[in-house]
Order: C-alpha cells, then structure tokens, then sequence
DNA sequence: GAGTTTGAAACT
DNA sequence: CAGTTTCAAACTC
C-alpha cells in the first residue's frame, strides 16, 4: 500500500521519495551507505563492508528467515545486522537530534539522537553513514504472550530502521516498524501472524542548527494514526517513513521542531494505502501503542535497559569525539509504577557527533509489555535528557543506575575498544514488571546485544545545541525495581560516588561522573556516561547491549561493517583509525591526551603509564574533575557550530598561533579545516578566506586528496576487475561446470614457463634489446605460455570428457 | 626514527 | 589575567 498521498509526495525531495534514487547511490563510492540501499535487498550478495558502517543490533536471536531487506541499505545485510544474531538491529543514522520532552500527538517510542558534524559537506553522507537499523524479530506472536517465560525479544519482522537524509545531517530518523499489532493491545489474541515488517525512515534535515528530531514510529502506529485498524495487514509489508524535520519558530506551547513522518508501504499488497503524518516534536519518539495506551518505547533503550537479569549488558567503549555527548543511564530498576515517561534512552549511542539514543518505556506500561520489545525486568525507566549546553549545545543521555552500577570492562580480543559490560543487578525474579504480561520481562532474559560497528571516526562535531535543557530526575525505586547485584565480576566503571558539584549543571558533566541519587530516589544513580561508553562507533568497536548471559563473552563480536561517517568517505573513516596517544607524562588524565580530552579511554595507544582506563576510575575521575575545574567547558567540543552552513563554523575559543601562519595542523582552527576568526588570537594568520596561500594549500590538499582517491579507485577497479575476471574465467576453464581433469599448472609447467622466461630475457638481452623491449618480450612469451597452457587445459577436458 | 617546532594546556 | 612551563602532536630531516 502507498501511503503517502500525491499530495504529499510532491512536496518531497526526490531523494527522499524517490528510493531508487536512494539507491542509485551506491555507484557514488563517497555516498554514504544509507544511500545505498537496494531496492530489494540481496543480503547475501550485498558485501558487508559497503554499507553501514554503524549497526546496532539489540537481539541476538533473529530468525534466519528474517530479513532485514527493507532496510535503507542493501549492506544491512543479515549477515551484517544478523551477525549478532540478534532478532533486533539497529541502523544508526547520524544526525543531530536531541531527546525532546515537547509534546507530541504522537508518543515517542524510542528518539535517536544524532548530531550534524561541522565537517559534514553533504547532508546525505551523514545520513546515508549513520543509520540504525533496529529489527526485532519475532517468531511468532505467541512470544509476544510468553515474554514473561521467554526473555527474548522476538517481534517478528519488527526493524527499526533509522536513516537521516538531512542535508545537514542533524535530523536523526528513527524507525521503528513494528507488527502491526501492539502488543500492549494484542496481548489477547494479538496478531498472530504479524510478519517482520520493514520500515524506512528517512529525515529530511534541516539545517545543522536545526533541533534534533527524534522519531519513532511503528508499523501500528502508523496504522493509528491512519485510522487502519491495528491487526491489518501490516504483513510482509515493508514500509518507508520518510521524516521531514521542519524547523518551525520556537515555541513554548509547541514543539520546536515538526517532523512530519510519512509511512510508506512499499510493498502494496493487499494493503489499503495509508498516510500519516503527524508531527514529530523533536526529541520524542512515536510509539506504536494505539491512543490511549501508554506508548511503546523502542527497542534500542530497551535492549540497554533489556539486560537479562541474569546476563549483563556489554557496552563497548568507543572513543568518541565529541566528548559533550554523554549518556547517563540508569540502571536501577524503575519504579513499578514508574510512569511512561518519555523517558528515554537508556541507551545513547554517539557516533561521533552522532548519538543513538534509544528510549525505554516505563515498565510498567501495560503497551509496553505487549510490545515485542520487552524490555527487561532491569531496564528502568530510563529518563534520558539532553541537556543543551547554552553555548556549545550538548547532548546527553542520562541513564539510571540501579545502584551499585555494575560495569566490567571486557576485552576483546582484536578490538581496538574497551567494552563494558553493564550488568544488572536485578535478580530474575525480581521485577515490578513481572506481574503485567505486557511487561517484557522475558525479553531481559533474552540478550539483546547491540553492535556498533563504526568505522573510526574522529570528527570535531558541531554539536546542535540542546534547546531544551531538563534536570534529570532520578526516578525512586521500588523495592520490586530493585535489583540485586548477582554477578560478582561486574565492576563499576564510574562508581557512583556523588560528585555534587557538577550534578546541578548536566551540561559540564564529564564523562564519568557519576550523580548520586537524589534524595528519596532510593538506590538509583545517575552515572554520567560519555557516549562513548555506549558506542564505540567511531572505531571498529561495536557496542554490544546484551543482557543474556550468553553475551558474556566476546564472542559476540561482530564483523565489522565499514561504514562511512560524518560525511568522511568511508575510507576516510574506516582506514582511518583514531589515532592513538603518545602520552608519556601526563598519564592521559590531561587535556594534552586527545583521548581523555575526547572523553574516550586509552585503547591501544602507545602512552605510558597510562591512567586513562577502566583501571583507574578514580583518578579519572579525579582528572576529570579537574579539568572542569579549570575550565567548565573542558569536555566541550571546541569547534562550535556556526549561525549555519560549514562557513560558519569556528573555534570556541580561537587559536593563538604565532609561527605558523594557522596553515599547519599546530593550528586548531586549521587542522578543523576552518577559517580563523576574530576571537582567534594568532599572529600572522593566513588562514582567513582570500589567503592566497591558503587557497594554494588547499588546492594543494585538494589534488593530493583527488589523487588519493583515484589510486583508491584505481585500485578497487583492478581488484573488482580482476575478481570479476577470475569468475568469468573459471567457468571457461570449467566448462560444464566441472573442474578440469588435470591442474595443468604444475610444479614442471612453472618451471617451463620461467625458463621461457628467461630464455626470452637472454635473448633479449644478447641483441641488445632496450629495457622495454626486453620486457615486452618477457611479457609475449609469458602470454604465449599461458595460451599454451590453456589450450592443454582444453584440450585435455575435451579429451577427458570424450574418454571418459 | 630522532630531533625540532609548535601551540594548547597547565601552572605560577 | 599574564607570563612561564609542560606536554604531546606536528613537522622536519
């Protein structure tokens, strides 16, 4: 069914409609991978590597069968996405989106929440780089029912796909398909035959500064909103949401950003054409229960917060620049009659500049349980925020900690990335949740792990401006939310010691801090995580958010999908790892360390005595406090965004560079790729619009940077020409499909052949020959010798098939 | 790879 | 706030 009506479409980019377009893509090799996705997705032919580079996935058990086609890309394969085997996968597009609390006719179910980078030069890079793809499978709907029994999340066909097309690549779209029942509703009878459906949803962005505009909408959703009923045919559909952030004047009674989401079934079948548009407050997440219901968050918060009582939730730690994102999450179990809270992510997963935020449900929403995303008994209501620093806007996530926050750190093994392994203390048993069906306590038995796969990003990243700035309150826990710590290996990463100082301002917060609960909150804690705890996106890391057990180790690792980021090309992200520390003095724990100054752990670096680390918490956080001491905005970025467009981009604080002229990397403002300007202090400057040797610099670095590219491409055409040659061949040789009767290459035959070879180049050499000559006799003889050789190989298979 | 230069961060 | 020192990255050879 179409959902979008002409009407509607018209007013649409093209490439927002126009999924072919989107697809067309692909041929672009700096696209970003968003852009790539087929029209009818061919996992198994699509190579992992091209398309995302970032992909969460929240379920491990994800039904073979399942695909994840309606995608944006053709690389969320399900090998890619499914390599976790997890039945829900996240893509995660960038975009500068912000949890926002403004109301919405339509209840948020899960926010992503993204950041434009400054360095973005095509909206659809960062958008088409960073997707989340969240797919839930479902066996069938009877899991839904038997959530409790079973912890995992099985919705079937459920994906979450979250695509930002936004120029600027601030406008973070997340999809949440669901089945078209809700399991909140469906509970009885439910649907049972909902089929994974796929949703596409695509932002069109704003400008950078626009405000971050999170939007979830599930398949049921979408049908309410319509007017179709709920249990119609939302299967095998695939639907695409488009969302078209506006930016509308600020209002204290509205939204300030409007979104408008537009699902769109691609596939018609049997279905009656829906539109819906509803306006989407930024920062909010549609949800899928039908009106009247409390809303269904996702699943991406979910998985967080899913953490099997038993099994601990691992967290990959990726370095991420831009160190203003936090996320705090609260682990504590919600109170049982927490309300729904858009509270969202426990989740926050920053790309760079770009954050996946997921929300929760409050566990106690009766939708929510029915919803196939159950949640786990652990998952507390999670209250996420974005705090927006005034000057440089920040976002950060808060997540409630059951107390003690439980966190291991976890190696693994070839990555680059220190994972964390947050492991909820809530035993089996107990969860308020527990009594509603709806509660998705099964689901926390059910590992949901989440996998990142960024390539590495390093990107100074504007960071939209939260417009909003709310004062996280922890929620109080029940006692039924309680959570008992069960495992004995967990370890706090940030001890929840209470840092008063920096609790009132959320937005200094460096990454680390741990709040203590606020009076009457009971045990729960808010630790200040950077996002990095969460994501490890920027490099190969992937971040993995499992609560079962069986996520405990690392084998859970996922192939590594490279993903473009940030508008970089995906080599430029890929290839390019951050790079590591030298530090021999300051033991990382200074802003001299671009790792502690990016809120990221040391991993892998060369610095010595490094204190950067899981294994020294305490004097992180020591050092991180003192660097706030100094300078409250420390851990800010400090390449702020402009009024708008990438001109206008600048240095907080200016350069003061005296020698170089700010045309070398000393100079911040120029390793930024950013003019100087009147702030800058610098002496001497040639980093300024009409510089003639600026612009010869840049023209130089522009050469070198096309020059590399064609290499690259030269290269990839000869390896995919030679592969494609190598496949075309084989047939030949293999006529009939059978292998010759003999390997006609042989020890003998090789020997042969050289000494052809060098009877050719002796020759060549008694007369006289010229070098190239020489060679291109070398060569003619080779390739008389491997004619020969063929056409034994030939002969022979004719022979052998002849007589044989 | 060693040494130098540079400018931000840290310190006084 | 200004001057100095420390530091690690950028750069040069």
């Amino acid at each position: 069914m179409d959902v979008v009506p002409p009407e509607l479409n018209s007013i649409l980019p093209d490439e927002i409609m126009d999924t072919e377009a989107i697809v067309m893509e692909e041929d672009i090799p700096t696209e970003d991978p968003a852009s790539l996705v087929p029209k009818e997705p061919e996992l198994t032919q699509v190579p992992m590597e091209t398309d995302v580079s970032e992909i969460v996935s929240l379920c491990p058990t994800v039904a073979p069968s399942q695909r994840t086609t309606a995608l944006t890309t053709s690389t969320t394969t399900d090998s890619t996405l499914c390599s976790i085997s997890s039945g829900t996968q996240l893509l995660l597009t960038s975009s500068g989106l912000k949890p926002a609390s403004a109301p919405s006719t339509t209840k948020p179910t899960s926010p992503v929440v993204g950041q434009a980078l400054p360095k973005l030069s095509t909206p659809f890079t960062l958008s088409a780089n960073h997707q989340i793809i969240l797919n839930k499978v479902t066996t069938s709907p009877a899991t839904d029912s038997k959530t409790s029994g079973n912890p995992v999340l099985k919705q079937e066909g459920q994906k979450l796909v979250v695509a930002s097309l936004s120029k600027t690549g601030q406008p973070i779209v997340l999809a949440l398909p669901r089945t078209g029942t809700k399991p909140g509703t469906t509970q009885g009878g439910g649907d049972a035959k909902t089929q994974p459906q796929q949703f596409k949803v695509v932002t069109i962005g704003g400008r950078t500064d626009s405000k971050p505009v999170v939007g979830v909408q599930t398949a049921s959703t979408a049908s309410q909103l319509l007017g179709s009923s709920q249990h119609t045919t939302l299967q095998a559909q695939q639907l695409k949401t488009v969302q078209i952030p506006k930016k509308t004047p600020v209002s204290a009674a509205g939204p300030l950003i409007t979104q408008f989401i537009i699902t769109k079934a691609l596939n018609n079948k049997g279905l009656s054409s829906q539109t819906s548009v509803s306006p989407v407050v930024p920062g909010r997440v549609l949800t899928q229960s039908t009106p009247g219901t409390p809303p269904r968050t996702i699943t991406i918060g979910e998985t967080l917060t899913s953490t099997p009582q038993t099994s601990s939730s691992k967290v990959a730690i990726s370095p991420l620049k831009s160190p203003s994102k936090l996320t705090v999450v609260s682990v504590a179990s919600p109170s049982p009659g927490s309300p729904q809270k858009s509270v969202t992510l426990p989740l926050n997963v920053a790309l760079g500049p770009q954050i996946l935020t997921v929300q929760q449900p409050a566990t106690t929403s009766p939708a929510k349980a029915g919803t196939s995303q159950s949640t786990t008994q652990t998952v507390k209501p999670v209250q996420t925020m974005t705090v927006g620093g005034v000057g440089t806007p920040q976002f950060k996530t808060i997540f409630p900690l059951a107390t003690p926050p439980n966190v291991q750190q976890i190696q693994v093994p070839g990555s680059r990335f220190h994972y964390v392994r947050l492991v909820t203390a809530t035993t089996g048993s107990n969860t308020a949740q527990t009594g509603s069906p709806s509660t998705n306590t099964a689901s926390i038995q059910t590992a949901k792990p989440v996998v990142v796969n960024p390539g590495a990003v390093r990107m100074s990243v504007p960071i939209v401006p939260a417009q909003t700035i709310k004062q996280v309150v922890p929620k109080p826990l029940t006692s039924t939310a309680q959570v008992v710590t069960s495992q004995t290996q967990q370890r706090l990463i940030m001890p929840a010691t209470p840092l008063p100082q920096i609790q009132p301002n959320l937005t200094n917060l460096p990454p680390g801090t741990v709040l203590a609960p606020a009076p009457g909150t009971g045990n729960v804690g808010y630790a200040v995580l950077p996002a990095q705890y969460v994501t490890q996106l920027p490099q190969s890391a992937f971040v993995t958010l499992a609560s079962s057990s069986s996520f405990s180790t690392p084998t859970t690792v996922q192939t590594q999908a490279k993903l473009p980021l940030n508008g970089l090309s995906a080599s430029d992200t890929t290839s390019r790892p951050r790079k590591p520390c030298n530090c021999t003095k300051s033991q990382c724990l200074k802003l001299y360390c671009d790792c502690f100054a990016n809120g990221e752990f040391c991993n892998n670096c060369n610095c010595i005595n490094c204190f950067n680390n899981l294994d020294h918490e305490s004097e992180r956080l020591k050092a991180i406090k003192a660097c706030l001491d100094r300078n409250p905005v420390a851990f800010k970025p400090k390449i702020g965004k402009g009024k708008e467009g990438e001109s206008d981009r600048r240095h907080s604080k200016g350069c003061n560079c005296k020698k170089s002229g700010c045309l070398k990397n000393y100079c911040e403002c120029y390793e930024a790729k950013i003019m100087c300007s009147s702030i800058c202090k610098c002496v001497g400057c040639k980093n300024f619009e009409e510089s003639p040797e600026r612009k010869t610099l840049m023209h130089l670095a522009d050469a070198a940077e096309v020059r590399v590219q064609q290499q690259t491409a030269a290269k990839t055409k000869l390896s995919s020409q030679i592969s494609d040659l190598l496949t075309r061949t084989t047939p030949a040789f293999t006529s009939g499909g059978g292998k010759l009767p003999y390997t006609f290459v042989t020890k003998e035959v090789a020997e042969v052949t050289c000494d052809c070879l060098l009877e050719q180049a002796e020759q060549a050499e008694l007369t006289n020959q010229p070098y190239a000559t020489a060679e291109r006799l070398i060569l003619e003889e080779f390739g008389r010798c491997l004619m020969r050789i063929i056409s034994s190989a030939g002969k022979a298979k004719t022979d052998c098939s002849i007589n044989c």
